[in-house]
DNA sequence: TTGTAAGCGTTATCAA
DNA sequence: TTGATAACGCTTACAA
């Protein structure tokens, strides 16, 4: 089996109480002992057992994830920004998929309670008051991330960027470039922040400038490249009077939605402009460049992470905290 | 604190053995003592600690799993197949990130032994002898996934797709195509699996047919979008017979390649035809239409995690497994 | 079939 | 400053 610290106390000629101090340099071990005990961990490679430590210090310097879908590429930034913090501080990533399934959300918390996480990053599809209510009831901190809570008050810490604001800067950017028929491919409804509330933006910018769009003119997607694709082909089918722009609610969708318009012979951006959001490097090398708003998500994840220490240690945060968005104006967007 | 053992086998009036018989159901228990443990275990939502547990038994239900860069859609999609299989198992999964340095591998392989996982899966760039050494001394089985070792007998079991046969098979698609000239856009010369034997997959094929091509038509990149820009730049530039089929080694670098014929006059295909390597969806979407080498790194990861569980519980695996790969024709490669 | 008690490898308490 | 020794929460001989 591996070196344990007794058989360190041994070789070093100490008590395991002392090689502990010295690992943890907890209290004054005179310099000489000090010596004599590194050196024996050095030679046998002594790493302490990461469980037992655990057990009776309770904390494992874990950290639990839980995504929706890992392979999808925002959830991959915002977990690379998660994990370049974590991998400075020494801490591990257990990462979870839940596939937006509330139940097996629900079971993950459970699964990472067991595991003695030391606080979990959540980013989930719809943070219901039965979500919250089983987060309350954990021991460890949890901080949402990318997602805030749809109901209730604001209990949980909440990480993210404003959906709203963003829809609305974006839907404001159109008109700003002559656009007055603006459709929208929307992401599901059953999406709290990254669908109702972007929905919201897009409805408000439009409404502050008395502009009037046909419910035909608003679908729903489920954020996959495929569905743009459908989405963009129903807009285009039931509509006589064609928009001149649409706004969609992620990048894959945008580019769902060009490649339908290719197989018609409307153009873009010359006859209908596309804009995007999240800003994923394809966007820059898809024809024509993709007009986007810019999400950072590696830094919404480094955020939420930094939100989660403090936590843990006991610090007081602030509950809603935002990071920025940015318009990028690229090819596929043109002025009217 | 949370609910004990102790507090389980006190409620119900029998020994904590009694409880732990229970819950693994390692022993015969009268079927009344067992009712009565288990409706306080149900009641009080009793869940025992793993720490505990995985200190005693020597097994903590976690994976380990360490790749490059998680936020790449290849590596994404690896991981999604691990942990569908994982899940389904009631394994967690434990993520690392080494930027496909060793130094760090090194040090993240070391981390996943102080956290006493059960396996490790391991996404290497360059699995030489060093490492190999080092994976042999950890008293965890490991599998490579994604990356052969470049050096010495196969001693480390691996899964993965042939990469000289496929890129054998993608460079005969074009040359039974008509094509004669074909340059290559390849992976790192550092990577021995995706850079190294890509190429000589290429390589073969041309030889075989008695074809030769100038140093000129070889370069070097990344596997990012921006360096495919770029060395089809330098292809481009370099040769006044350019090539009429370009075989890239993966389909970020194919679309970064076919972006940089669009700011020249040489048009895709007609002029130069593009082949890419992976088969991630938006190859499906973008224009041309990607033709590509499929692989599914969900299944790899799948077929490796499968073979670490068979190494876990001690069944003997062949070696080396390979995955099949496929040409899909699309609309970036024309016949000739 | 059930219970008692000895670990598992640490840290923390309390004397010395 | 150091060393016994009791936790931490569980599993598993060994006894009963």
């Amino acid at each position: 089996m591996s070196v344990t610290i007794e058989d360190i106390a041994k070789e070093a000629r100490v008590s395991v109480a002392t090689v502990s101090r010295v690992i943890n340099n907890s209290k004054a071990v005179s310099p000489e002992l000090k010596k004599r005990v590194n050196d024996v961990i050095q030679k046998r490679n002594f790493k302490p057992n990461s469980l037992a430590r655990g057990l009776i210090m309770k904390k494992t310097n874990i950290i639990g994830i839980i995504v929706p879908d890992i392979s999808n590429p925002v959830f991959g930034a915002l977990t690379r920004g998660i994990n370049s913090f974590c991998q400075q501080k020494g801490y591990t990533l257990m990462v979870c998929e839940s596939g937006g399934q509330q139940e097996k959300e629900i079971e993950l918390l459970g699964v990472l309670a067991d595991k003695k996480v030391d606080g979990v990053l959540f980013a989930g599809v719809d943070v219901n008051s039965a979500l919250v209510e089983e987060m309350k009831r954990k021991r460890y901190p949890i901080v949402l991330v990318t997602q805030e809570a749809s109901e209730g008050e604001e209990v949980i810490h909440t990480v993210i960027h404003d959906n709203v604001k963003a829809m609305y800067d974006a839907t404001s950017f159109l008109i700003e470039n002559g656009h007055q028929k603006i459709a929208l491919i929307c992401g599901p409804e059953n999406d709290y922040s990254s669908g109702q509330k972007r929905l919201n933006g897009y409805k408000v910018a439009l409404k502050e400038q008395n502009i009037e769009v046909p419910d035909s003119y608003i679908e729903h997607g489920d954020f996959s490249f495929e569905s743009g694709y459908e989405c963009m082909r129903k807009i285009y089918e039931e509509n006589s009077a064609l928009p001149t722009a649409v706004m969609v609610c992620n990048d894959a969708m945008a580019i769902g939605a060009i490649r339908f318009l290719k197989t018609t012979k409307v153009s873009v951006p010359a006859d209908i402009s596309i804009m995007g959001f999240d800003d994923l490097e394809f966007g820059r090398y898809f024809s024509p460049e993709l007009t986007t708003v810019r999400i950072s998500y590696f830094d919404e994840g480094l955020k939420a992470i930094k939100t989660l220490f403090k936590l843990i240690h006991q610090q007081t945060v602030p509950v809603t905290q935002f990071i920025p968005h940015k318009i990028i104006r690229r090819i596929s967007v043109r002025k009217i």
